[in-house]
Order: C-alpha cells, then structure tokens, then sequence
DNA sequence: CTGCATCCACATCGATACTG
DNA sequence: CAGTATCGATGTGGATGCAG
C-alpha cells in the first residue's frame, strides 16, 4: 500500500463501462480523458449512503466531528471520517481545524455542496412523493411471484 | 434460500439508519413503518451504475434483452437481468413477453420509470456542469497529501 | 433468445485498538 | 477530541454452464 488515496468508494463500479451517454443525452460532452465518466463520480457520491446523510446534516450548518457522529447516529467512526475525507476532496465540504486543546475540527457545506444539496432534497422529494407508487408496486411483484413458487 | 426476493441489491447498505432527516427536510413524513426509508430505496437505484445506465437507455425507447446488453456494452447478463428484475419490482420498467419461438421479450419504461429517468438526466447535468470543479478540488488535494507524505 | 444457479475473487463495512 | 490501522464477516459482481 502506498497510502496515496482513500478510494475505497469506488470499488466494482470502477470497472464500469461508458455512461458517456447519460452525458450526451444530458448534452455534455464527456470527457474522459482518463477513462472516468464524469457522471459517474457523482451518481457514486449517492450511491454512497452515508456521503448523502453528511452532506444532508452538514447543510443544516457546520459541525464538528462527533457533533456529526452523533447526529447521524449509526455511523461508525471509520465511515465518517472515510466519507468527509471524500466529500472534502471532491470540493464539497471544507474542513477548519482550530489549534485549540483539544483540538477541534469543523466541517461546513462549501457553495458546491450546497448545490448538490438542493439536488438531494429534489430528490428525496420525489422519492417520498412516489414512494407509496414503488411500494404498492413491489407488493404486487413479490405476490406474483409467491404464487408462481407455490403453484 | 426460500426464494422470495430477490434482495441482492441492498446488502450493506440494508443496515443503514433513519436518513428520516431527508424526507423532514423535504418536507414528508418517514413512514418507517418496516424499518426501510423510502429515500433509501430510491437513493440505491442510484448508486447501483446498471440501474442508472439501463433506464436512461430505456428512455430511448423500448428494447429486447440483449439489444439492451450490446447497447450498453460491458454488462454481464447476470447483472442486466438483475437490474432490468428490480425496476420492474419498482414499477420502473415493464416486461412483455412476446410468445414466439424464439421467445421475446421487450422492456419498456413506465410513465414512473421516464419521470425517474428526468432526474437523473438532470443529475448528470449538473455532474457534467460542475465535474471540472470536482476534478481540479480532487487533483489539488491530492497534490496536498502527496506533500505531506513525502516531507 | 432469455434467464437462473453456482462458483470465486475482491471490496466493503463495522468493531476494536491505538496515536496525537 | 479527531483521527488512522488492522482484522474478520459479509456482500457484490463476473464468468460459466444449463434450462425453458
């Protein structure tokens, strides 16, 4: 191990193909140049959980490290800490350390987490607006195949 | 194995906590009532990259299975199959078998699936828009902890 | 042509222990 | 308080082979 990058997000998905498309239909240009579609890095962030729930609470204003741990609840000291690193190098979160003891730490949404911010509340939005339709739609699904096993 | 579901899709991510925050923040009521945050359920469509990649194909039109795989290009079948089995679970696609010999079987969006899919060609918009940002934060930290690890 | 079952390599996650 | 290092359990994805 040469302890340069985290990249442990990454993993199956990094052997993933183009994408390109989404782009180009989106009317972008791809670009990838080092054979990363830039989609890609994004829609990972979300696929992420935990990146979504930071950015979520960090947007609420900025907080300290256990502040965070604690208000997240579930989260395992290793994840937070993998996930600010993330967020912080993709240019979403920024991270103050103030030379007090002990020391202390804030993290805070930069202008570009914000917006990306606004885009997961978009999407919760609709996630919890369609959600009864997905719901009700797997019951239906899992039934038929219940009866199909038992008959 | 009892067969039920097909479930594989979720794994770590299945002991995820509330992000009940998300649907507040959103304006909506969890309605936790098995334990599953219904943003969670959207949110891992995302982060699954076949998902995304086979609806935005599908919003091109209507498609037979292994059109589908040569369009995409780089998917396995076990994973195509998968995918295409959980967005129509989710009300996303539909599947019609056609009774032929050789059987067909084309996969179609929903009006559920082409309303997700707007989103995500919003997403990937603002992916490509800000993607230059990401990448230039992404090559100034990393220039950073090269520093620190060499001095 | 579609699709499921099995096997296998690998990556991730959480818990724990330890440093500054 | 704010992290990093290591380890073990678990889950995921690809390849292959077979069935309807």
């Amino acid at each position: 191990m040469d302890g340069r990058m985290p990249m442990e997000g990454r993993g199956p998905l990094a052997a993933t193909p183009t994408l390109a498309e989404d782009v180009v239909a989106a009317g972008y240009q791809p670009d990838t140049e080092d054979g990363v579609c830039p989609v890609r890095d994004v829609l990972d962030r979300l696929g992420d959980a935990w990146s979504v729930l930071v950015i979520r609470h960090l947007d609420l204003g900025p907080a300290r490290f256990n502040a965070l741990r604690r208000a997240i609840g579930g989260i395992s000291q290793r994840m937070l800490a993998q996930t600010l690193r993330k967020l912080e190098r993709d240019g979403l979160a920024s991270r103050t350390v103030f030379p007090t003891t002990p020391p202390q730490v804030e993290y805070a949404l930069t202008d570009l987490g914000q917006s990306f911010s606004a885009h997961l509340a978009r999407l919760a939005q609709w996630a919890a607006l369609h959600q009864p339709a997905i719901r009700a739609s797997r019951r239906r699904y899992d039934v038929a195949q219940g009866d199909d096993k038992e008959r």
